[in-house]
DNA sequence: TAGATTAGTCAATGTGGTTGACCAAACCGT
DNA sequence: ACGGTTTGGTCAACCACATTGACTAATCTA
C-alpha cells in the first residue's frame, strides 16, 4: 500500500507547524522517559512551567492554561499523585490551598528547559541559527500577542 | 495582575509552533461557524481530510490518523451523526464497511481547503512569501519524512 | 454587618483515546 | 474443499482531559 496522499497545498502549513510541534514533545518526553520522568505526560510539563519555582492556586493555573478552575483542580490532583505537585494550605487566606512544585517536579522542570535547549540547538545545528530566529521571529509576528499564556487544550494527551 | 512570565528560552520555540498551529486552526473553525459548519470540531477536519473524495474504512482511516480502529470508528459515529460521513456496504468484501464522505461533508471539507489558502495568503501578505515558503522548508527539514500521516492526537479537542 | 466576590470541590456529562475479547468474512496452503 | 490464519468491525471497560452547574466556606467591601 503506498503511503497516503499528501495533503492539499493549504493543508501543508498547519500540519507542518503540527509536525513540528509534535517532533519536538515527542522528543523531549522520550529523553524525558531515559532520564527518569516516564510517568510525565506530554501536558504535564506545560502545567509544571505554569505552576514555577513560585507556586500558584488552582484556579490561577486554570487561567494561565485556559481552561477552568474545575479541569485545573482534576490535573494538579493526577500530578500530586505522581510526586510532581503538592498543595499546601495558604495562611493568609484560608480558602487558598497553594500548588507547589514538590522536588521530583522541580527535577523534570529543570530537565525539560535542559532538553528544549538541546533540541533547539539540533535544529540550530541543521537548519543555521539565523533560520530558527527567523521562525521564531516569524511565528512571533503571525500570532496573537497573548500567545505566552500557555493554551493547551486536551490535545497533548497523546 | 501583569501576565505571567515569558516562558524560558527553550520553551519558546515549541510554543510558538503550536501558538501558530493553534491560530490556524482557531481562524479556521471561525471562519467555518460563518459558513454553516459550526458543529465542525478542529479533529473533524483532519478526519475529512483522512476520508478523502474516494472514501475509505474505519481501520484505514485509524492506520492514516495513528490511532486504533476502535477509535477511528467511534470518531466516524460522530461525523455521521453530524451529516459529515456516511456508512455503506462493500459489495467485494461483506467484512469492510466504506465509510463516505455525504454532500455536507464534502462542503465541509472544500470551504476548508479554501480558506487554509486564504490564511496562507495571509502569513504571506505579512511575512512574505518567500518567508513562509522557508517555514515550511525548515519544518520539513526537521520533521520526520512521514510526518503527512495525519497523526493528529486527541489534543485537537480544544 | 450584609451582600457580593472568590477559591475550591462535587457531580454529571462529552469527547477522544486505549486494550482486550469476540464474531464473521476472506484468504491461503495442503 | 477444508481448516487455520488474517482482517474488519464492534462491544465493553477504562482513562485522560475537558465542560457546566451547583454548592460551601472564606474574604472583601460598601
Amino acid at each position: 500500500m503506498p503511503t497516503p496522499d499528501p495533503p492539499r497545498p493549504g493543508f501543508l502549513l498547519p500540519l507542518l507547524l503540527l509536525a513540528g510541534f509534535r517532533t519536538l514533545i515527542d522528543d523531549l518526553h522520550a529523553e524525558l522517559a531515559r532520564q527518569g520522568h516516564a510517568e510525565l505526560r506530554p501536558l504535564h510539563g506545560f502545567v509544571l512551567q505554569a505552576v514555577g519555582a513560585d507556586g500558584t492556586t488552582a484556579s490561577e493555573l486554570g487561567h494561565r492554561l485556559g481552561v477552568s478552575k474545575q479541569a485545573a483542580g482534576k490535573t494538579v490532583d493526577r500530578l500530586v499523585a505522581l510526586d510532581y505537585l503538592e498543595r499546601a494550605d495558604d495562611p493568609r487566606d484560608a480558602r487558598r490551598k497553594l500548588v507547589r512544585l514538590t522536588p521530583h517536579g522541580l527535577d523534570g522542570l529543570r530537565r525539560s528547559a535542559v532538553i528544549f535547549d538541546e533540541l533547539r540547538q539540533r535544529w540550530a545545528d541543521t537548519l543555521g541559527a539565523e533560520r530558527v530566529a527567523a521562525l521564531e521571529d516569524d511565528l512571533r509576528t503571525v500570532t496573537p500577542a497573548n500567545w505566552f499564556r500557555l493554551d493547551v487544550p486536551g490535545w497533548l494527551t497523546g
